[in-house]
DNA sequence: ATACCGACCTGTCAGC
DNA sequence: TGCTGACAGGTCGGTA
Protein backbone atom coordinates (compact mmCIF):
# COMPACT_ATOMS: atom_id res chain seq x y z
CA UNK A 1 0.00 0.00 0.00
CA UNK A 2 2.29 2.72 1.38
CA UNK A 3 4.58 5.36 -0.23
CA UNK A 4 5.39 8.60 1.95
CA UNK A 5 2.10 10.05 1.38
CA UNK A 6 -0.05 7.33 2.79
CA UNK A 7 2.60 6.81 5.87
CA UNK A 8 2.64 10.37 6.50
CA UNK A 9 -1.36 10.20 6.53
CA UNK A 10 -1.81 7.26 8.85
CA UNK A 11 0.76 8.32 10.99
CA UNK A 12 -0.84 11.57 11.89
CA UNK A 13 -4.38 9.51 12.16
CA UNK A 14 -2.55 7.23 14.58
CA UNK A 15 -0.68 9.88 16.52
CA UNK A 16 -4.27 11.96 16.92
CA UNK A 17 -5.96 8.82 18.22
CA UNK A 18 -3.61 7.23 19.93
CA UNK A 19 -0.61 9.31 21.28
CA UNK A 20 -0.86 9.67 25.10
CA UNK A 21 -2.67 5.99 25.70
CA UNK A 22 -0.30 3.03 27.35
CA UNK A 23 -0.32 -0.17 25.76
CA UNK A 24 -1.16 -2.62 28.47
CA UNK A 25 -0.45 -5.66 26.77
CA UNK A 26 0.76 -7.05 23.49
CA UNK A 27 -0.46 -10.45 21.61
CA UNK A 28 1.75 -11.52 18.94
CA UNK A 29 0.78 -14.14 15.87
CA UNK A 30 2.79 -16.92 15.52
CA UNK A 31 3.73 -15.66 11.68
CA UNK A 32 7.55 -14.79 12.01
CA UNK A 33 7.67 -13.21 8.67
CA UNK A 34 6.46 -9.49 9.71
CA UNK A 35 8.93 -9.63 12.69
CA UNK A 36 12.38 -7.68 12.60
CA UNK A 37 12.80 -8.34 15.62
CA UNK A 38 11.92 -11.33 18.40
CA UNK A 39 8.72 -11.61 19.32
CA UNK A 40 9.38 -11.14 23.43
CA UNK A 41 11.52 -8.49 22.90
CA UNK A 42 8.64 -6.74 20.71
CA UNK A 43 6.25 -7.33 23.75
CA UNK A 44 8.60 -6.70 26.31
CA UNK A 45 8.89 -3.34 25.00
CA UNK A 46 6.05 -2.34 24.19
CA UNK A 47 3.87 -3.79 27.49
CA UNK A 48 3.28 -1.19 29.97
CA UNK A 49 4.44 1.98 27.44
CA UNK A 50 3.08 4.98 27.13
CA UNK A 51 2.95 6.52 23.62
CA UNK A 52 4.55 9.95 23.19
CA UNK A 53 3.91 10.43 19.34
CA UNK A 54 3.63 8.81 16.48
CA UNK A 55 5.14 9.92 13.50
CA UNK A 56 6.90 9.02 9.98
CA UNK A 57 10.37 8.49 8.92
CA UNK A 58 10.61 7.52 5.17
CA UNK A 59 7.91 4.75 4.47
CA UNK A 60 8.07 3.65 8.56
CA UNK A 61 5.40 4.45 11.02
CA UNK A 62 7.72 5.16 13.99
CA UNK A 63 6.22 5.06 17.52
CA UNK A 64 8.04 7.02 20.71
CA UNK A 65 7.72 4.84 23.65
CA UNK A 66 8.21 6.34 26.98
CA UNK A 67 9.97 4.51 29.42
CA UNK A 68 12.77 2.17 29.90
CA UNK A 69 14.95 1.57 26.59
CA UNK A 70 17.72 -1.13 26.99
CA UNK A 71 15.27 -3.92 26.53
CA UNK A 72 17.69 -7.07 25.35
CA UNK A 73 20.72 -5.57 25.91
CA UNK A 74 23.18 -8.08 27.64
CA UNK A 75 24.64 -8.13 30.42
CA UNK A 76 29.31 -7.84 29.94
CA UNK A 77 28.75 -11.73 30.49
CA UNK A 78 26.93 -12.22 27.25
CA UNK A 79 23.93 -13.46 29.57
CA UNK A 80 20.29 -11.98 28.99
CA UNK A 81 19.27 -11.22 32.50
CA UNK A 82 16.22 -12.45 33.91
CA UNK A 83 13.70 -10.19 33.24
CA UNK A 84 11.84 -8.86 36.73
CA UNK A 85 15.83 -7.71 37.05
CA UNK A 86 15.64 -5.90 33.62
CA UNK A 87 12.92 -4.16 34.15
CA UNK A 88 13.35 -2.44 37.54
CA UNK A 89 16.90 -1.32 36.42
CA UNK A 90 15.79 -0.47 33.05
CA UNK A 91 13.00 1.50 34.54
CA UNK A 92 15.46 3.92 36.04
CA UNK A 93 17.37 4.80 33.06
CA UNK A 94 14.23 5.49 31.61
CA UNK A 95 14.02 9.12 31.04
CA UNK A 96 16.84 9.41 29.68
CA UNK A 97 16.33 7.49 26.53
CA UNK A 98 13.23 6.14 24.81
CA UNK A 99 12.40 3.17 22.62
CA UNK A 100 10.81 3.49 19.47
CA UNK A 101 8.73 0.85 17.71
CA UNK A 102 8.55 0.91 14.00
CA UNK A 103 6.37 -0.40 12.00
CA UNK A 104 6.67 -0.53 7.79
CA UNK A 105 3.70 -2.19 5.88
CA UNK A 106 5.39 -3.80 3.01
CA UNK A 107 2.96 -4.03 0.40
CA UNK A 108 -0.63 -5.07 2.41
CA UNK A 109 -0.06 -3.45 5.83
CA UNK A 110 -2.56 -1.72 7.87
CA UNK A 111 -2.46 -0.24 11.25
CA UNK A 112 -5.74 -0.10 12.59
CA UNK A 113 -7.24 1.05 15.65
CA UNK A 114 -10.38 -0.78 16.79
CA UNK A 115 -12.92 -1.28 19.61
CA UNK A 116 -12.34 -4.93 21.35
CA UNK A 117 -15.55 -5.63 20.03
CA UNK A 118 -14.41 -5.56 16.13
CA UNK A 119 -13.84 -8.33 14.63
CA UNK A 120 -10.43 -9.54 14.32
CA UNK A 121 -9.79 -9.72 10.55
CA UNK A 122 -7.56 -12.08 9.19
CA UNK A 123 -4.21 -12.15 8.21
CA UNK A 124 -3.66 -10.15 12.09
CA UNK A 125 -0.17 -10.79 13.57
CA UNK A 126 -0.27 -7.80 16.67
CA UNK A 127 -2.87 -6.38 18.85
CA UNK A 128 -1.59 -3.69 21.65
CA UNK A 129 -4.88 -3.30 23.99
CA UNK A 130 -4.50 0.31 24.93
CA UNK A 131 -5.59 1.80 28.59
CA UNK A 132 -8.43 3.25 26.80
CA UNK A 133 -9.88 0.12 25.78
CA UNK A 134 -9.25 0.43 22.81
CA UNK A 135 -6.90 -1.89 20.43
CA UNK A 136 -4.11 -1.11 17.77
CA UNK A 137 -3.83 -3.80 15.41
CA UNK A 138 -1.19 -4.35 12.69
CA UNK A 139 -2.84 -7.03 9.77
CA UNK A 140 -0.84 -7.74 6.69
CA UNK A 141 -1.93 -10.55 4.47
CA UNK A 142 1.38 -10.22 2.23
CA UNK A 143 3.70 -10.61 5.36
CA UNK A 144 5.72 -8.06 3.64
CA UNK A 145 5.59 -5.77 6.56
CA UNK A 146 8.14 -5.58 9.49
CA UNK A 147 7.81 -4.93 13.28
CA UNK A 148 10.46 -3.99 14.87
CA UNK A 149 11.72 -2.05 18.11
CA UNK A 150 15.02 -0.18 18.62
CA UNK A 151 16.07 0.86 22.37
CA UNK A 152 18.02 3.95 20.81
CA UNK A 153 17.21 5.81 18.19
CA UNK A 154 15.81 4.89 14.45
CA UNK A 155 18.21 5.80 11.55
CA UNK A 156 16.94 4.28 8.19
CA UNK A 157 19.60 6.12 6.45
CA UNK A 158 18.90 8.20 2.96
CA UNK A 159 17.09 11.93 3.28
CA UNK A 160 13.48 13.44 3.45
CA UNK A 161 12.58 14.31 0.07
CA UNK A 162 10.60 17.04 1.91
CA UNK A 163 13.53 18.39 3.90
CA UNK A 164 16.07 17.87 1.41
CA UNK A 165 17.60 20.97 -0.12
CA UNK A 166 18.32 21.45 -4.06
CA UNK A 167 21.74 21.22 -3.66
CA UNK A 168 21.73 18.07 -2.03
CA UNK A 169 19.14 16.13 -4.16
CA UNK A 170 21.10 16.75 -7.33
CA UNK A 171 24.23 15.43 -5.53
CA UNK A 172 22.82 12.67 -4.62
CA UNK A 173 22.74 11.51 -8.30
CA UNK A 174 25.92 12.85 -9.06
CA UNK A 175 28.26 9.91 -10.79
CA UNK A 176 25.30 7.25 -10.50
CA UNK A 177 24.50 5.43 -14.04
CA UNK A 178 21.57 3.52 -12.99
CA UNK A 179 18.46 4.43 -14.30
CA UNK A 180 17.09 7.78 -12.62
CA UNK A 181 13.65 5.90 -11.37
CA UNK A 182 15.67 3.25 -9.91
CA UNK A 183 17.68 5.97 -8.18
CA UNK A 184 14.17 7.28 -7.12
CA UNK A 185 13.33 4.20 -5.81
CA UNK A 186 16.27 3.78 -3.45
CA UNK A 187 15.64 4.44 -0.48
CA UNK A 188 19.21 4.67 1.10
CA UNK A 189 19.46 8.15 -1.52
CA UNK A 190 15.95 9.08 -0.75
CA UNK A 191 13.68 7.79 1.68
CA UNK A 192 10.05 7.84 1.17
CA UNK A 193 9.44 7.95 -2.88
CA UNK A 194 7.78 4.86 -4.36
CA UNK A 195 6.38 3.98 -7.75
CA UNK A 196 3.79 5.46 -7.81
CA UNK A 197 4.91 8.96 -6.67
CA UNK A 198 8.43 8.36 -8.68
CA UNK A 199 6.31 7.88 -11.98
CA UNK A 200 3.94 10.96 -11.26
CA UNK A 201 7.44 13.26 -10.23
CA UNK A 202 9.41 11.66 -13.09
CA UNK A 203 6.50 13.13 -15.55
CA UNK A 204 6.06 16.55 -13.81
CA UNK A 205 10.09 16.91 -14.65
CA UNK A 206 9.60 15.68 -18.22
CA UNK A 207 12.58 12.68 -17.37
CA UNK A 208 12.05 9.28 -19.03
CA UNK A 209 12.26 7.06 -16.45
CA UNK A 210 15.40 4.90 -17.54
CA UNK A 211 17.64 8.49 -18.36
CA UNK A 212 20.70 7.40 -16.65
CA UNK A 213 20.89 9.49 -13.36
CA UNK A 214 24.10 10.71 -14.04
CA UNK A 215 23.55 12.01 -17.28
CA UNK A 216 20.70 14.59 -16.20
CA UNK A 217 21.85 17.80 -16.01
CA UNK A 218 21.38 19.94 -12.33
CA UNK A 219 18.79 22.34 -14.18
CA UNK A 220 16.74 19.55 -15.15
CA UNK A 221 17.65 17.33 -11.08
CA UNK A 222 16.18 20.84 -9.81
CA UNK A 223 12.95 20.53 -11.61
CA UNK A 224 12.70 17.13 -10.44
CA UNK A 225 13.52 18.21 -6.88
CA UNK A 226 10.43 20.51 -6.97
CA UNK A 227 8.58 18.40 -8.62
CA UNK A 228 8.81 15.08 -5.85
CA UNK A 229 7.81 17.84 -3.96
CA UNK A 230 4.88 19.02 -5.09
CA UNK A 231 3.85 15.31 -6.04
CA UNK A 232 3.96 14.51 -2.40
CA UNK A 233 2.68 17.51 -1.05
CA UNK A 234 0.02 17.52 -2.84
CA UNK A 235 -0.45 13.85 -2.35
CA UNK A 236 -0.38 14.36 1.25
CA UNK A 237 -2.84 16.72 0.95
CA UNK A 238 -5.35 14.71 -0.39
CA UNK A 239 -4.41 11.63 2.15
CA UNK A 240 -2.05 9.78 -0.30
CA UNK A 241 -3.56 7.48 -2.98
CA UNK A 242 -6.27 4.56 -2.90
CA UNK A 243 -5.76 2.44 -5.79
CA UNK A 244 -7.67 -0.73 -4.02
CA UNK A 245 -7.74 -0.75 -0.72
CA UNK A 246 -5.67 1.47 1.35
CA UNK A 247 -7.75 3.41 4.05
CA UNK A 248 -6.09 5.78 6.26
CA UNK A 249 -6.22 5.02 10.45
CA UNK A 250 -9.52 6.18 10.40
CA UNK A 251 -11.15 3.98 7.43
CA UNK A 252 -11.23 6.99 5.22
CA UNK A 253 -9.53 6.60 1.05
CA UNK A 254 -7.39 8.65 -0.17
CA UNK A 255 -7.79 10.70 -3.12
CA UNK A 256 -5.22 11.17 -4.77
CA UNK A 257 -5.29 8.50 -7.76
CA UNK A 258 -7.95 10.61 -8.75
CA UNK A 259 -4.72 12.95 -9.79
CA UNK A 260 -2.49 10.60 -11.17
CA UNK A 261 -1.12 11.62 -14.59
CA UNK A 262 0.46 8.67 -15.24
CA UNK A 263 -0.03 5.94 -12.95
CA UNK A 264 -1.76 3.22 -13.91
CA UNK A 265 -2.88 5.37 -17.56
CA UNK A 266 -0.91 2.58 -19.74
CA UNK A 267 -2.40 3.33 -23.50
CA UNK A 268 -4.80 6.24 -21.82
CA UNK A 269 -4.06 9.87 -23.55
CA UNK A 270 -1.29 12.01 -21.78
CA UNK A 271 -3.51 14.93 -20.29
CA UNK A 272 -0.56 17.04 -21.22
CA UNK A 273 0.24 16.10 -25.30
CA UNK A 274 -2.25 12.96 -26.10
CA UNK A 275 -0.01 10.90 -26.52
CA UNK A 276 -0.80 6.90 -25.36
CA UNK A 277 1.12 6.86 -21.84
CA UNK A 278 3.58 3.78 -21.85
CA UNK A 279 4.20 1.24 -19.29
CA UNK A 280 7.82 -0.70 -19.02
CA UNK A 281 9.02 -2.80 -16.69
CA UNK A 282 12.57 -1.52 -14.74
CA UNK A 283 13.88 -3.38 -11.91
CA UNK A 284 10.86 -5.37 -11.69
CA UNK A 285 8.58 -2.21 -11.07
CA UNK A 286 5.66 -1.37 -13.70
CA UNK A 287 7.01 2.20 -15.05
CA UNK A 288 3.90 4.85 -16.88
CA UNK A 289 5.13 7.48 -18.79
CA UNK A 290 4.92 9.66 -21.84
CA UNK A 291 7.27 8.94 -24.43
CA UNK A 292 6.25 12.44 -25.83
CA UNK A 293 6.99 14.37 -22.51
CA UNK A 294 9.38 12.39 -21.20
CA UNK A 295 12.96 12.56 -22.67
C1' DA B 1 31.18 -1.59 -5.39
C1' DT B 2 27.20 -1.58 -8.25
C1' DA B 3 23.05 -3.28 -10.56
C1' DC B 4 19.62 -6.34 -12.23
C1' DC B 5 16.43 -10.38 -10.84
C1' DG B 6 14.06 -13.59 -8.33
C1' DA B 7 12.23 -14.52 -3.80
C1' DC B 8 9.37 -13.46 -0.18
C1' DC B 9 3.59 -13.93 0.42
C1' DT B 10 -1.60 -13.60 -0.42
C1' DG B 11 -5.30 -11.81 -3.02
C1' DT B 12 -7.69 -10.30 -7.10
C1' DC B 13 -8.92 -10.05 -11.67
C1' DA B 14 -8.94 -11.12 -16.72
C1' DG B 15 -9.13 -14.70 -19.95
C1' DC B 16 -9.98 -19.19 -21.32
C1' DT C 1 -17.53 -22.93 -12.23
C1' DG C 2 -12.77 -23.19 -11.94
C1' DC C 3 -8.10 -23.12 -13.54
C1' DT C 4 -3.92 -20.28 -14.85
C1' DG C 5 -1.16 -16.45 -15.19
C1' DA C 6 -0.21 -11.69 -14.56
C1' DC C 7 -0.04 -8.26 -11.44
C1' DA C 8 -0.04 -5.43 -6.93
C1' DG C 9 1.74 0.67 -3.21
C1' DG C 10 8.20 -2.92 -1.01
C1' DT C 11 12.58 -4.75 0.22
C1' DC C 12 16.27 -8.27 0.47
C1' DG C 13 19.87 -11.35 -0.85
C1' DG C 14 22.25 -13.67 -4.42
C1' DT C 15 24.71 -13.34 -8.61
C1' DA C 16 26.90 -11.09 -12.61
Amino acid sequence: VPELPEVETIARGLDRRVSGDTIESVWIGSRKQPLKSPADVIALTLAGKRIMRVHRVGKHIVFDLEGEAQTGKRTRSGQPRPAASRQRSDRRRSVAQAAQWVVHLGMSGRMVVSEPATAIRKHTHLIAKLDSRRELRFIDPRMFGKLSVHPGGFDPGGVEPLEVSREHFVALFRGRKTPIKSALLNQKLLRGVGNIYADESLFRAGIGPRRRAAAITQERLGKLHAAVREVLLEAIALGGSSISDYVDADGEQGLFQLEHRVYGREAEPCLVCGTAIRRLVLAGRSSHYCPTCQK
